[in-house]
DNA sequence: GCAAACCGAATTTTT
DNA sequence: TTCGGTTTGC
């Protein structure tokens, strides 16, 4: 009726406020010394915050040099780059944009020699720490106190996100209890070898630069006055270190520092400073990473911290249709201690969530796989669907049937590039020679390719690294003097001649040039022996590690024509902070799977939710962990959001853990949708009161008569008297190899679980090829031949 | 020093 | 089930 205000702006409004809603104008135009953007699901922040930024260059509030921006992922942080630069052009170029990780690593690199670094130290990402962890709950025979490295490693980086590091950690510790004892001894050792290693981990990085500003205000005045507008994205997913960052960087530069000869710095009285002005974004209802010292404080209490601070709520959503907004709202009510606030759309209500309840996860996915070859029909893209799962391990069940129906699917952030062996062996290889004070990288390349190097000589050079007070890699030209057989002086000298020489091509004395980094890869990984080795192998898998190292090549390359001035140094930065799932573009034309907090911050047309089942979502684990059950729902509200048009509900009876079938139960927060919200095409009550040999567990689901999941609309089925263990194997994941298997149009066949039918055409070549079958009993499939359990029953005449 | 065989344990989320 | 880690035999 009367919403027409916001609906048409004259054409002489501002480009930059055109077709935005009055909270979106108002965060884009509000100035002040802080702002909180409260922006619920999909209500567009994105848009807010590129506009706002846009918004302060046009009116020359700020140079492109005083705006910082942060986001979370690398990804993000490039969207938001391309965004302003569509706005503003050029300019863009001169703004940080970046993670708070990238953001911290470009300080500390400025500032290393401060503090007894070099510009040259290595980030260290989980795995390298879980190593080097490993190491050390051995050497400190910590296993006896029950200390495993996970354990270590989990606790010392809570406490440096904490902004506790070894000594302070130290003096508030329960000293009588020798388990603690021990392990403070490993956190001190482990601060020790690191700074000995020139190395940071990723906790360091946010917390050094803390550290950094507190003991040296003149340089955390640099960037106080340098950033003059701070804006943070994903803000209730910051961690303490990161907020106390943005404290940091938001005080008011403390004193003019002048330089005045001889590198003396003298403190003027102080001419009163503005601090930078601050604007954060976030929604407390996304917060899903608590468990990694996420702090949701951080963004609840925004108004405590910086009184004055405006707040301007975002709840308009131009994403979904009402009816998944409802099933949000539904679900996201059910926490306590929240600020209310309801996602609504002039969008209209749009189509029921739709419910599944399969046998087993194997019938889930099939269900899954038959609704995205029905809708890809229907015209969707494969691109614009995705299945979301809790946990990796769900998967499995996923690929192995869309691999038999030949649905195209790629696992966003599954395997990582720089996690494969021989990546992280040839990264190793660069940074020996980058940071050769690692000696982490050194003892990891010790012996790749096989050298006959073990642990008795490694303890060897290590005694005698130690002996004379010198690095690994120093060690290394000493060959000769550690009284070693003489195979193994030979391969030592060998390796520390590939290291010098690949030193002069990445590290020559007068500045590299922009194809160093390639040539220096390629001279250690042919020089090392390590590709001649994969080469040799007979290991089907080692062809694939040569294409990777290939890959890895031609990432080097592409590095130098992006960075004509890039270093060594900095390829390893980039390498060590971007994952790879964030550089792999969207490519058209695959299902999109991924874990439930993958999905953040993604939009999809059509989302399929998998295993809505109790101890999956939530998570047995998280369960019982306080904050825990609340974590869990807000994370299924985020798969919700992720939703356009088209949410899918599915859950299995039975999973499969570890090859034991168990009876799982429908999430409880299935039960907080309302009914009338979804349309189960086979409810959980459905699948449970058939069948005879219920357990315990199912039927502790059972509906009550006329209760939530009884009463939802079903097509009529016919009735069916098999036992649950028949159901339950009902669809398998079972493969087999028909590699040479030919059918032709009419040839009949037999599937292990959708029983006979008759080939309709067959599409692809070789290993792709794809059968259209027609099932007596469930219709048409698309069959990849190669792996489906099918067999031919007839030939189309020999 | 190395590879195969064996055994036991542990299964969440990741910048 | 799969992943590591350890033991064993060469």
């Amino acid at each position: 009726m009367s919403d027409a205000p916001d609906a048409l702006i004259p054409s002489d409004a501002d480009p930059l406020l055109d077709g935005l809603n009055p909270p979106q104008r108002e965060a884009v135009e509000y100035r002040g010394p802080a702002l909180l953007i409260v922006a619920g699901a999909g209500s567009g922040k994105t848009r807010v915050l590129t506009h706002r930024i846009a918004s302060l260059l046009r009116s020359r509030e700020a140079w492109p040099s005083q705006i910082l921006a942060i986001t979370f992922t690398n990804k993000a942080a490039g969207e938001m780059r391309e965004r302003v630069g569509e706005l503003v052009g050029e300019q863009a170029a001169g703004m940080w944009i970046s993670t708070f990780h990238s953001a911290c690593v470009r300080i500390l690199r400025r500032e290393a020699e401060q503090f007894g670094f070099t510009k040259s130290f290595t980030i260290y990402d989980s795995g390298d720490v879980r190593a080097l962890m490993k190491r050390l709950v051995k050497e400190h025979e910590a296993d006896a106190y029950g200390l495993t490295p996970a354990g270590v490693q989990s606790r010392i980086s809570k406490l440096k996100n904490e902004l506790h590091d070894a000594d302070s950690y130290r003096r508030q510790a329960q000293m009588e209890d020798p388990a603690e004892r021990i392990f403070v001894e490993i956190f001190q050792d482990y601060a020790r070898q690191l700074r000995r290693a020139n190395a940071f981990d990723f906790d360091d990085l946010l917390a050094q630069t803390v550290f950094l500003f507190r003991a040296f205000p003149h340089v955390a005045d640099v960037y106080r006055r340098r950033f003059r507008h701070i804006l943070v994205d994903e803000y209730q997913d910051t961690n303490h270190a990161q907020y106390q960052l943005i404290r940091e960087l938001t005080r008011p530069p403390e004193g003019e520092s002048l330089d005045v000869g001889q590198g003396m710095l003298a403190l003027l009285p102080e001419k009163k400073e503005e601090p930078a002005s601050l604007t954060v974004v976030g929604d407390s209802d996304q917060s899903i990473y608590a468990f990694r010292g996420a702090d949701i404080r951080n963004i609840t209490e925004f108004e405590r911290d910086f009184p004055g601070a405006k707040v301007v709520m975002l709840e308009q959503n131009y994403r979904s249709s009402q009816n998944i907004l409802d099933a949000a709202n539904a679900v996201i009510r059910n926490n306590f201690d929240r600020k209310d606030k309801k996602l609504w759309t002039d969008q209209g209500a749009g189509d029921d969530v739709t419910g599944f309840t399969g046998y087993s996860q194997h019938d889930e996915a099939q269900f899954v796989a038959d609704e995205i070859e029905k809708l890809r029909r229907g015209g969707t893209s494969y691109s614009d669907m995705a299945v979301f799962y809790r946990t990796n391990s769900q998967s499995r069940a996923l690929e192995e049937i869309f691999i038999r129906s030949a649905v195209p699917y790629k696992i966003m952030g599954g395997t990582k590039f720089y996690d494969r062996a021989e990546i992280k062996d040839a990264l190793a290889y660069l940074v020996s020679v980058a940071n050769p004070a690692d000696d982490l990288a050194v003892r990891r390349i010790l012996n790749k390719p096989k050298r006959g190097i073990g642990a008795v000589t490694e303890t060897r050079i290590a005694q005698f690294a130690a002996d004379n007070d010198l690095s690994f890699r120093a060690a290394l030209g000493f060959a000769g003097d550690m009284g070693l057989g003489a195979k193994q002086q030979k391969v030592l000298a060998e390796l520390d001649a590939v290291l010098r020489e690949a030193t002069d091509i990445l590290l020559p004395d007068g500045g590299a040039r922009p194809t160093s980094v390639t040539e220096g890869l390629q001279k250690l990984l042919n020089g090392s022996g390590y590709l001649d080795a994969l080469r040799a192998s007979r290991d089907p898998q080692d062809e694939a590690r040569v294409e990777n190292l290939d890959e890895l090549v031609a990432v080097t390359r592409e590095f130098a024509r992006n960075n004509p001035e890039g270093t060594i140094v900095d390829f390893l930065t980039e390498v060590a902070l971007v994952a790879d799932s964030d550089d792999l573009a969207d490519d058209s034309g695959v299902v999109s799977l991924m874990t439930l907090h993958t999905a953040k911050g993604l939009e999809f047309d059509t989302v399929f939710l998998t295993g809505v089942e109790e101890d999956l979502i939530p998570h047995r684990i998280a369960a019982g962990e306080p904050g825990g059950p609340q974590e869990e729902r807000r994370l299924f509200y985020v798969g919700i959001t992720r939703a356009r048009r088209r949410l899918f509900l599915s859950l299995a009876m039975t999973r499969a853990q570890f090859g034991e079938v168990s009876a799982a139960m429908p999430s409880r927060f299935l039960q907080e949708i309302p009914a009338d919200l979804i349309a189960w095409r086979q409810s959980p009550g459905d699948v449970n009161s058939r069948g005879g040999t219920s357990s315990r567990a199912l039927n502790a689901i059972r509906p009550r008569e006329g209760g939530r999941f009884g009463q939802a609309p079903l097509e009529p089925k016919k009735a069916r008297s098999a036992s649950l263990a028949e159901f339950t194997n009902r669809v398998t994941g079972k493969v087999r190899d028909n590699g040479d298997l030919e059918l032709a149009p009419g040839d009949r066949i037999r599937h292990d679980d959708f029983g006979e039918g008759t080939v309709d055409a067959v599409t692809g070549v070789g290993a792709k090829r794809i059968a259209h079958v027609r099932f007596e009993e469930v219709g048409t499939k698309k069959l990849l031949i190669k792996v489906a359990p099918i067999v031919r029953l007839t030939a189309d005449e020999g």
